[in-house]
DNA sequence: AATGGCGTTAACCGCGCGTTAACTGCCCAC
DNA sequence: GTGGGCAGTTAACGCGCGGTTAACGCCATT
């Protein structure tokens, strides 16, 4: 079963499409701002989204570009009634997937949402590093053989890091990650990744959550 | 450097999109028809396959179920002169990525092109000279196979002189990438070079990173 | 009302890193 | 031969970053 999200302010639109791809048996969510969509993503895990350009809040193209600063890379499908070549442009440049022109034919729309569903289903849903495995369906994760339990927090910062596994991620990303634009005032990045290293590493040799000075952390496997 | 395939029987078109996409520094391969199309793939590594839907000895449709039937994954754009919907649903049925009605404009093809290879492969971002190789998404530093460690200082500036290399930088616009408009009072940048020579060149034999008296400094290879 | 999980906050600590100053060695001018 | 300037080298100091711990408060569950 298919799980998309719509993001439209025009609401007769919206509620059309909703029910077009409940008859498909799609199930598909729907906001009517930027915000309230970012926050879906970040809350949720879509096949598809599907994105208006003008948006009340935050425009489709800045929700594309957070979706894909914090590492999120679920195919976007963005719509636009603007058919000018370089909205396209932009909207390549922020991480899209496919374009489609308002007014478009719902058929149409549908066969290219099963296009980046297919293509991204094709991925397996768990990220790894090493000796450890991030299953996104059953939500849970093991180094090796052992079961970890971790706190929703815990959850977040070890999925960003493993989605951008081995690359190293910056204090601000990872803040940017877990709480938007409005990270809490003190150290609390500090203590969940204290945490996260306790429920990682504390069992085991060989680290796998290491810190690069001045610049950030990064999962990673070390050998020699 | 990306590396595609085009399978198009239109000669005139084809040569012009060649070209196109040379300009861009995109390699690009060319079959006339399907079979032949077909064989480069099965040969050869591309990120992306432009396909057009009408082909000589094997279309365009073909073509793509033969490649999925074989497990291959590759990107395909198909482009038709034929707007008509349902083709559209047969190639994305067919496993097609993405659509393009001819005539379509250059720039369209390419961001598309463009959409479809950074799906699929996240280029990591290096700078590099000689054996020096400086990574920067892993935040990583080589010199031939042995890994340095650097200081948050010491990479920056390193970093600032890399992306000039060969060129020298001068005192002053290191001064400015390290600490913007405030530089410290004393010799801190001489310590800095100090410390990146040894981290750099001490182990070598062969020095990569230079003085030039009363001009800067800069990374080069010195082959004589 | 009591409990426990979880996120935030503050305080503390050790060490790495950056800064600083002082010194050396070299080249060139006089 | 002597002095000044420039680049390289070394060691000491002190701050701040990152790690660690504990306490507090919120919320949900019972």
């Amino acid at each position: 079963m298919m799980n998309i999200l719509l993001v439209e302010d025009d609401l007769d639109l919206a509620a059309t499409l909703v029910q077009y791809f409940e008859l498909e048996s799609i199930q598909c969510d729907h906001a009517s701002n930027g915000l309230a969509g970012l926050n879906l993503m970040q809350n949720n895990q879509y096949d598809v989204l599907l994105l208006d350009l003008n948006l009340p809040k935050l425009d489709g193209l800045s929700v594309c570009q957070q979706l894909r600063a914090n590492g999120n890379d679920t195919p976007i499908l963005m719509l636009t009634a603007r058919d000018q070549l370089n909205d396209k442009i932009d909207g390549f440049d922020a991480g899209t997937d496919d374009y489609l022109i308002k007014p478009f034919e719902m058929q149409e729309l549908l066969v290219r949402v099963q296009a980046l569903s297919r293509r991204r289903s094709g991925q397996s849903r768990i990220l790894n590093c090493g000796e450890l495995t991030m299953n996104l369906d059953t939500k849970t994760v093991q180094r090796g053989q052992r079961e970890l339990k971790l706190s929703p927090t815990g959850w977040k910062l070890l999925e960003t890091l493993l989605r951008a596994a081995p690359a190293v991620v910056s204090r601000q990303q990872l803040e940017q990650a877990l709480w938007g634009d409005e990270p809490p005032d003190s150290n609390s990045l500090k203590v969940h990744l204290f945490n996260l290293r306790k429920a990682i590493d504390s069992q085991s040799t060989a680290p796998l959550l290491h810190t690069v000075p001045g610049q950030g952390f990064c999962l990673k496997e070390t050998r020699e």
